[in-house]
DNA sequence: AATTACGGAATGAACATTCATTTCTATCGA
DNA sequence: TCGATAGAAATGAATGTTCATTCCGTAATT
């Protein structure tokens, strides 16, 4: 009779599109200039979309930076601690993450910058601050099992271990961006060695 | 030809306290709403002056936050590295040096929160940023002594050793700052201590 | 044909900066 | 000693600009 198929699941192919486009465009633009440095004109152009399409995605500016925030949140979170084999040691474990988180700097630069970049954070809501805390316990679990196995230094509670040693390498990365150095695989290495000198005292 | 008003001791009392007060308020609100999320109107307030006076003494708010960031940083590095007695052992001047960052963000807490917040580099004009550079220099050498005479580890440059240690402390005290925990003294010397370690190897 | 998606000019709020006006100050004639 | 006055300093309402968001005419989809 009418055209209905009963392929109905079609709706809205472009939908998706559209929103996918945005948030990679919001993600390259925001690294560059900032969340307050990047008028919403500007955003849908590096999306090829016209300004007022953002909004039938994102109800607002900071709708959109809170569900890029959290996408790339879980994003990390899965590259970084996602099969983690048990058979490894303590310290080749310590050396995976590291790895991986150099990767994660180099591989989505934009990411990792949006992250970092402090910029964000007072667009952030309940729901984006709570994800960040839900991520930082396992993390803060494992940190404290390693001190009762007596791998890690017992003298510092493992909330200010996992401070130091996460500034640490932010900074390290902050300061090659800044060109104050670059660093090669040795630097890096290096320094992985020291941050475990760092935890294990 | 013109009135002799040879008595030229026109002392200017009142400029240099307006100057003073803009900068004082121009740090404590920076420091509490970031310099993007603070008009100038409010920053007159403040001060307790007229917004126009403002611009009688800095040319542009770009300007403030530069002379303001210039005054700072002298300020922080007088304070952290002045009279560093060379009677120390190098631990014990990690020590001190260690206690007086501590001490500067209980005791000039706007200050350590403006300089932090990165909120200001874009404003940051050459001059700031070379005396950034001045400020950094000396201190890489002391890490270069510390590791010609076997003291630091040799197998980091000492540029990325610094970029670890300042990281860990500054994020150390901004996890506290978000209320992620407090730090009693046991805490900051052990971290102290933890830091010295990745220093040492 | 009806409905939904789209684009980008239009809108209004917020902001840095300016400028016409007022207030202060210190010198001087009486 | 006092009041007058010139010029500097201070002021805050007004200005022009930038930005997030809205609105409505057009295009695509059903």
């Amino acid at each position: 009779m009418n055209s209905h198929s009963n392929t109905v699941t079609r709706t809205r192919p472009r939908i998706k599109d559209k929103r996918t486009a945005i948030l990679q465009a919001a993600l390259k633009v925001f690294a560059e200039g900032g969340v307050n440095g990047v008028p919403m004109p500007a955003l849908a152009e590096q999306a090829g979309v016209g300004t007022g399409t953002i909004y039938r995605y994102f109800s607002s500016k900071e709708a959109l930076v809170n569900e890029l925030f959290r996408e790339e949140k879980l994003s990390l979170n899965r590259r970084l601690y996602s099969n983690l084999g048990k058979d490894l040691t303590p310290r080749e474990s310590f050396a995976l993450v590291w790895e991986r988180m150099v990767a994660y700097t180099r591989e989505a630069p934009a990411s990792y910058r949006f992250m970092e970049l402090q910029d964000h954070r007072p667009y952030l809501d309940e729901q984006s601050r709570t994800m960040e805390h839900e991520a930082i316990a396992p993390i803060l679990d494992y940190y404290r099992r390693l001190q009762e196995q007596g791998v890690y230094r017992k003298d510092i509670r493992a909330e200010v271990l996992m401070a130091l040693i996460w500034g640490a390498f932010v900074n390290l990365i902050r300061a090659e961006r800044d060109g104050l150095f670059s660093l090669d695989q040795a630097d890096i290495d290096a320094a992985r060695d020291a941050c475990w000198s760092l935890c294990t005292g």
